[in-house]
DNA sequence: TCGTCTATTGACATTTTGCACATAGCGTGG
DNA sequence: CCACGCTATGTGCAAAATGTCAATAGACGA
């Protein structure tokens, strides 16, 4: 038991965040092409802000080694460094519409779990002591 | 990318499964004590079937270590080794209570990605070659 | 006694995640 | 010109979570 059995909130951000950046992230790239400190920023309108910034990127990497997005360096400067624009690619197209049935599928295993428990309470079942 | 990047589902079974295994063995003591084995089968009816029993055990384990479930060995005998009963703590049931809510809260982000995901199609957004 | 079914546990490899820090261009105040 | 701070992106590593394989062990029947 590896730090395993400390608190039940885990470290850092919850575990929910992590799982749905990539489908957010495809998500926000559907709306349109935009660079991954954009993207970071927008995170926030669905709920996974505070995430790392390393996160994020990394998570961009992955993808796109996927192929499910592509990037190129911008031509405009900023002020700042050169930034990469990312692009949702058809694959990747294909990849959020998978995701989304994924994410009603666990909507659905939600629905069924809370369910089950206002069940229980409303027949005062659940005498566990 | 250590093998981050072959593949949309993971190895095994799918992650959601993992993510959703501590409530809802939660849910299944929450009717009443019962033995590990008979919870990995009863988890099917979650949709969690398919998992390999140590995973199951190991996350037994880490609940009794949080104080969320207690067991003690059965005495009776059934036709093999001797069995764990375990049970919900009173601790365990607010846990219970707390997991459902951020099950709830899990619940309206995913809505709010689906919906988001619709709206585009309608308008026919997401022109993303 | 051998094989098989029920139950639980242990050990180890692999994968994922969080965090601290590295790099890098540009603007600004002194 | 130089230090500093802001915008952006990327690296590396330690720690944690997860998957897999195999060990143990009792009861039962052939």
């Amino acid at each position: 038991m590896r730090g395993r059995g400390r608190g039940w909130r885990w470290r850092g951000c919850s575990r929910r965040t992590v799982r749905f950046l990539e489908p957010t992230l495809l998500l926000l790239l559907h709306h349109g092409p935009a660079h991954g400190y954009t993207l970071l920023e927008r995170l926030r309108e669905f709920g996974l802000g505070g995430l790392n910034p390393s996160v994020v990127y990394r998570a961009l990497r992955d993808m796109e080694g996927r192929g499910w997005i592509s990037s190129i360096w911008d031509e405009e400067q900023s002020h700042g460094p050169p930034r990469r624009v990312y692009r949702l690619t058809s694959l990747g197209d294909e990849a959020l519409g998978l995701w989304t049935q994924d994410l009603q599928e666990t909507r659905g295993l939600i629905d069924r779990l809370v369910g089950a428990y206002s069940r229980h309470m409303e027949e005062g079942e659940g005498e566990y002591h």
